[in-house]
DNA sequence: ATAATGACTTTCA
DNA sequence: TTGAAAGCCATTA
């Protein structure tokens, strides 16, 4: 039995949503993350050509399930914290990126001067 | 079909 | 500094 399939998975495996492009997209800049430097969600959009559109970038990262090569870890929302739940994914968020060097203050943010990733074009 | 939801951001009080 | 409100729009219900 295969695993139930989002609508959109299922679209993309015909190969008719251009929307998972943009899905694609967001995954190939997530991936470009350097260890030990974080991006926001706002930024990626921008990358991607998204504008503002920064919950579509949480989005497709939520459609992930924490199953993935990618290192989603590195994304963190514009206050330089996790946005995920604790229990859910926030603390072994946190582990990840201090195993790379990324050190957090006492309110369990990320000085983004130090940490952002500054890609070049 | 409409309505609620969400791994967000920015603005304004 | 914190928090509420609005903006964004695909996915879910």
């Amino acid at each position: 039995m295969p695993a139930k399939r989002s609508p959109v998975k299922r679209a993309r495996s015909l190969g008719r949503d251009t929307r998972l492009s943009e899905y694609d997209r967001i995954y190939a800049i997530v991936r470009r993350i350097p260890r030990g430097k974080v991006a926001t969600y706002g930024q990626i959009a921008q990358l991607v050509g998204l504008g503002r559109a920064a919950r579509r970038v949480g989005y497709a990262l939520s459609a992930l399930r924490g199953q993935s090569p990618l290192p989603w870890h590195r994304v963190i929302n514009a206050s330089g914290g996790s946005s995920l739940p604790p229990l859910e994914g926030g603390i072994t968020q946190r582990l990840k990126l201090e195993q790379e060097g990324v050190t957090f203050d006492a309110g369990g943010r990320v000085d983004l001067e130090k940490y952002r990733w500054r890609p070049r074009r």
